[in-house]
DNA sequence: CTCCAGGGAGCCT
DNA sequence: AGGCTCCATGGA
């Protein structure tokens, strides 16, 4: 077993790993204590989070000083990597809107950074959130782990793998809708078939201008333009994407009435001249913090 | 009971 | 392109 720390003082602007993995934008990571997602928040953002990418488990904890972590391989880089660490939070967060809103959005949660999430694991669990409450994404991620993943020996225990897409290609439908997805079976079904296939995979998608990489995306099964968005966020790091959810679209009539143009494509142009370079990062801000309670 | 949750596919015009 | 309708599930 690996083991390390980054110091904070490594890392540009400030890091809240709590605001970070709970915030709804990862469904890959979870509590090895057993502790549910958003159901104590008491515990001092100390606690343990867990993840598997590509066959090493990787674990992480916030101290006072440094981000700590534990894991089946030398895994600072990858940390560095997965939490957005080596995003300067400073910069971007001076690019950005400064209104009432946006401003009290980040002041709430400063520190929350974006994911870099493994394509298929977003990709699928960007799928089952279509019409889902945050808490139950994770349970069906769980689910899917449990079934389909790949078992790891760490420390005297087992751990999942997020499935390999073949693993969930071979699933039948059946199967997926015994572990509550749905009318999202089939659309994970098919996804997976086609990047195990490789008829679409990441491979068509990372790289891409910012609009023709979210129309590739949308040729997958169960993936609109709002969840391209996401994966494109969460997972590819393009931090202008802006998922157009029903939190932001809210905040749209609200806050932004004159972003609204009817239509997804060019919604999204006008929300991101509003919100600025790397307007996703003020989305997942707002997004957290108005289904927190915020803004009332 | 109804309503809604990080929407999208299929079908219609 | 844009507007329906339907789609599972569970908690409020």
């Amino acid at each position: 077993m690996d083991r390390g720390a980054i110091p904070t003082s490594d890392i540009p602007g400030a890091v809240d790993v709590q605001a970070t993995l709970e915030s709804g934008q990862t469904y890959l990571w979870w509590r090895p204590d057993g502790a549910t997602y958003e159901t104590d928040g008491a515990y001092g953002g100390s606690a343990w989070y867990r993840t598997v990418v590509d066959g090493d488990v990787v674990e992480v904890r916030q101290t006072a000083d440094a981000i700590e972590w534990r894991s089946t391989t030398d895994a600072a880089p990858l940390v560095r990597e997965l939490l957005g660490l080596d995003d300067d939070l400073h910069e971007i967060r001076r690019a950005a809107n400064g209104d009432d809103l946006t401003s009290a959005a980040w002041d709430a949660y400063d520190g929350l950074r974006i994911v870099r999430d493994p394509f298929f694991g977003c990709l699928v669990s960007f799928i089952c959130s279509a019409q889902m409450r945050v808490e139950r994404i994770f349970a069906m991620q769980e689910a899917l782990r449990e079934q389909y993943g790949a078992p790891i020996e760490y420390g005297g225990e087992t751990v999942h793998a997020f499935p390999e897409p073949g693993a969930l290609a071979a699933a039948t439908e059946q199967e997926l809708r015994d572990l509550k997805l749905g009318y999202r079976a089939p659309y994970v079904q098919r996804t997976a078939e086609m990047v195990a296939s490789g008829e679409l995979t990441e491979r068509d998608v990372r790289g891409r201008a910012y609009e023709l990489a979210r129309e590739q995306l949308t040729g997958f099964v169960g993936v609109g333009d709002k969840v391209a968005d996401c994966v494109l966020l969460f997972s590819l790091g393009y931090l202008e994407a802006v998922p157009l959810d029903t939190w932001i679209r809210s905040a749209i009539d609200d806050h932004y009435p004159d972003c609204d143009r009817g239509n997804y494509a060019d919604t999204s142009r006008a929300i991101r001249e509003q919100l600025g370079p790397h307007a996703g990062y003020t989305q997942t801000y707002l997004f957290h913090y108005l289904r927190s309670g915020g803004d009332a």
